[in-house]
RNA sequence: GCGAGUGUGGCGGAAUGGCAGACGCACAGGACUUAAAAUCCUGAGAGGGCAACUUCGUGAGGGUUCGAGUCCCUCCACUCGCACCA
């Protein structure tokens, strides 16, 4: 079997043929919608692919063989920087580059023999795309969820560019590891925290694994909460100014003995003249402003921290007068920038008042001699307040709402809900992004482009470099940056920073339902025709980016009616990670990574994508060996010689069972993306055809088309020489329910649970029946003797269970 | 620290609460061969026994059940995510 040859010629012919391409309002067949993760465009085909691809590749194969009319699209991700990177490094035009890696990553895609729609396929760099990314940015531009204001970001020193939250995970960029620090800078932002009780539905909707959906909730981070207002005044008792505390330990708000401030605090400049050791504060503040929040968040142990000395604020709940502190364990991001400090109950504040030696109020029951006693510790035990007015002798869980209530009655307080996630840092100081279809009037402000103006081509440019003043390149466009503003008409200039990557990849899943539409982004019955994506597969590092950036966007455009639905995915996989033989993490570009396309050259694309899967899991990591090959190789050959052994048509009595087993578990495992357990099945079908010596044409014909999700090629192939035509037209055999039933099964008997003989009984026998066969064995009835029966336990097809005392 | 997930032979890994270790690799023995490779057949969780057989076995310990890898509790280890989030 020459498989080289086979497996070009049934790449071309699909290609050529468009046999996969999916068909708008199919008039028979219902939709299905398999979604794999576009690829990067500046890199090659890595094992990862292989591992991501495979799968969706044989749930669309047999989902079309069942009669679907399956949309299985890929394009290309190409805005970033590693196309701008390379440019720099090359002096490549960026255009250039993604058009030539467009080509390569599809050709090599191609020759893993992936059923797509290449018909289908996108590019997000291309003007006819980004035009409506663009349109997305100004649909949330006019809603009201853009805007562009002064903010400290998270910056990557070495890329030159502002970076999102999600971008600078760990404190590094994601793109070059460097270490991110915190700048101030005019930014764009997009309301995504707005959307955090939207997105957790959409977590909650999916089909998931469990730790993935954790992984989504923990990043969004929603917590509940009470916010109190606490009032400041100064030495002689004048009411300067009021402060917003947020909490979700109400329940502690009688043990507060100071309050902390997040050194970059606006509030503490308005306070500035009260402050009587201003000097001290300014130098703390410089001091923390140097330190990154990465680095404050890194060193827990030391606390640190300034007094505001001359000022207080009252405790509402007993109006006792507290001491204020800035500090930099306090984040500004998040909720107010300000706690109400319990150090008796929480382990930061108690570390705080150990080094300031602040008092400690006790206000729930524990010891609290060496450690506060926290909120993990006394709400589980329910343990009961002290120190605190009516509500000592309370239990916590009780005093949690009671208190609350007190305070928001007392209109000093309301429930609150806070999310970690923050607004996106949606703008990028570089070139190779979409310009944003934003013009700053120096009379307007910024104003959105009208509709009909784009997409706005991003201008060509010689310089690639980003500006060390930390301009995006575009600024140097002079011809490009100077224009009228749309609304006044005066002069003004562009936005010249661009999107980041992520915008092209959060709703490309959108246009694939209508790729060439240049009237809107997807025309709206096509987009209610495809749905929801039925199936996305991809990697698991997107999952607190990529995918919530999506539902993100999903959301937005159901909610201005641009989509049918709120939820861009019905079931997500995440695909493992292919590790190396030592159990360490295969990267793309470092030397460990080997490429697929060599192993294809050397095994065959049937052989290296079935190895690969019979290694594991679609979603477990999978340390890659070739020790195993041979006996796919071997299964290969074997599945080839059954053209040699046909015999009559048909499907005979002797492979009924097993023809209709195959059926029922190859279905399910293709449905489950489990790979390794359906090439289990196969090689089990075919040890038992080679053990009786025959195959008719009709088990053949039906095992082909079992086989032909994992192995496509050489069963295309064999089809076409004992059937002739293609098997791509065939669908998935029926089976009968009787057939997986074997007239005859064997039982295990036990006796008091323990196993004295196997017998085999016709599975039509009663459970009184098998009952009766089973005391007639001589083993049974010797170890029955002399005792008497007690329980009489039957699980058909499986198990007897006597219970004799 | 918090949360989630996972622990099964020499290895990768199978098992709707019902005969643990499917399938494959590696291993051993045999057939074919002058020989090797390839191929085919056979064996095999560990311990004991010439044998029929028997004891122990799914990270550790307890529990529920006629029956637990699977369900419940406690603990240990590993992986991943978040991490001074008030």
């Amino acid at each position: 079997m020459d498989f080289k040859q086979i497996e070009k010629k049934w790449q071309e012919k699909w290609v050529k043929e468009k046999t996969f391409n999916a068909i708008d309002f199919h008039p028979t067949k219902p939709k299905y919608y398999v979604l794999y993760e576009f690829c990067n465009v500046s890199g090659h085909l890595h094992m990862g692919h292989l591992k991501g691809t495979v799968p969706s590749d044989a749930l669309a194969r047999y989902k079309r063989f069942k009669g679907y009319n399956v949309l299985f699209p890929i394009g290309g991700d190409a805005f970033g920087l590693p196309a701008e990177n390379a440019a720099i490094k090359t002096g490549i035009d960026p255009h250039d580059f993604v058009a030539q890696g467009m080509k390569t990553i599809t050709s090599e895609l191609n020759k893993i023999g992936l059923s797509f729609d290449w018909d289908r396929t996108i590019c997000t760099s291309d003007p006819e795309y980004y035009k409506w990314t663009q349109w997305i940015f100004l649909q949330l531009f006019n809603h009201g969820k853009a805007y562009k204001e002064k903010a400290k970001v998270n910056f990557c020193p070495k890329c030159q560019t502002v970076l999102s939250n999600e971008d600078s995970q760990g404190g590094k960029c994601d793109r070059c590891g460097s270490d991110v620090v915190q700048e101030e800078r005019q930014s764009w932002f997009l309301k995504m925290r707005e959307y955090g009780d939207k997105l957790l539905q959409n977590v909650d909707r999916i089909q998931m694994a469990e730790n993935l959906k954790e992984a989504q909730r923990n990043w969004i981070g929603r917590s509940e909460g009470t916010e109190i207002s606490f009032d400041i005044y100064d030495e002689s008792g004048k009411k300067l100014d009021k402060l917003d505390i947020y909490t979700t330990c109400v329940e502690t708000v009688y043990g507060i003995t100071f309050v902390a401030l997040a050194p970059e605090l606006k509030l503490i400049d308005k306070l500035k003249g009260s402050i009587k050791n201003w000097p001290e504060v300014e130098t703390y503040r410089k001091q923390a402003a140097l330190r990154s929040e990465f680095d404050r968040m890194s060193d827990q142990k030391d606390k640190t921290g300034c007094k505001l000395e001359g000022l207080y604020v009252i405790n509402p709940a007993n109006g006792r007068k507290v001491d204020i502190y800035i500090a930099d364990f306090v984040l500004a991001g998040y909720a107010t920038g300000a706690v109400m400090a319990v150090p008796s109950h929480d382990q930061r504040d108690y570390e705080f008042a150990q080094k300031f030696n602040i008092p400690l109020v006790q206000v729930i029951e524990g010891d609290t001699s060496t450690r506060a006693v926290e909120k993990g510790e006394y709400i589980p035990k329910n343990s009961k307040l002290m120190n605190s007015a009516e509500f000592s002798g309370m239990p916590a869980q009780e005093a949690r709402v009671k208190i609350a209530e007190a305070l928001i009655k007392a209109g000093v307080a309301r429930k609150k809900v806070n999310y970690k996630m923050t607004d996106w840092a949606f703008n990028r100081q570089r070139y190779w992004g979409e310009p944003f279809p934003i013009v700053i009037c120096p009379h307007c402000g910024e104003v959105g482009l009208s509709e009909k103006d784009l997409p706005l081509i991003l201008p060509e440019v010689k310089d690639y470099l980003p500006n060390k003043n930390g301009d995006s390149p575009l600024s140097k466009a002079t011809e490009w940056v100077n224009c009228k503003c749309p609304k006044c008409g005066r002069d003004a200039k562009r936005e010249t920073d661009t999107m980041p990557n992520w915008a092209g990849s959060s709703w490309y899943w959108l246009r694939y339902t209508d790729p060439h539409n240049s009237e809107k982004l997807a025309d709206f019955e096509k987009l209610k025709y495809w749905g929801s994506v039925d199936c996305y597969t991809g990697g698991t590092e997107h999952i607190t980016r990529h995918v919530l950036y999506a539902f993100f966007w999903q959301n937005f455009l159901y909610e201005i009616g641009a989509v049918p639905t709120r939820d861009p995915f019905i079931r997500k996989m995440g695909s493992g990670l292919i590790l190396t033989s030592e159990g360490k993490k295969m990267s793309k570009s470092s030397a460990n990574g080997v490429s697929p396309i060599e192993v294809i050259e050397k095994y065959g694309a049937d052989v290296t994508r079935m190895h690969l899967h019979f290694l594991g899991g679609y979603e477990d990591n999978t340390p890659l060996t070739y020790d195993g090959i041979k006996g796919i190789t071997s299964f290969v050959d074997k599945v080839w010689s059954l053209q040699d052994m046909i015999k009559g048509d048909g499907v005979s009595k002797e492979h009924s069972f097993e023809l209709a087993s195959l059926n029922k578990k190859a279905g399910e495992d293709y449905e489950n993306l489990k790979l390794n357990t359906a090439i289990s099945a196969m090689m089990i079908f075919v040890k038992k055809i080679k053990e009786d010596g025959f195959i008719t044409k009709e088990e053949l014909r039906q095992f082909l088309i079992f086989l032909n999700p994992l192995a496509p090629h050489i069963t295309s192939e064999m089809y076409e020489r004992v059937f002739g035509g293609n098997i791509a037209d065939e669908s998935w055999p029926e089976y009968d329910e009787k057939d997986l039933v074997k007239a005859e099964v064997e039982l295990a008997i036990q006796v008091s649970s323990k196993i004295i003989t196997r017998l085999n009984v016709p599975t039509s026998a009663s459970n009184d029946e098998i009952l009766a066969l089973a005391k007639a064995d001589e083993k049974v009835a010797a170890a029955l003797s002399g005792k008497t029966i007690v329980k009489e336990i039957v699980v058909p097809g499986r198990i007897v269970n006597i219970i004799a005392k």
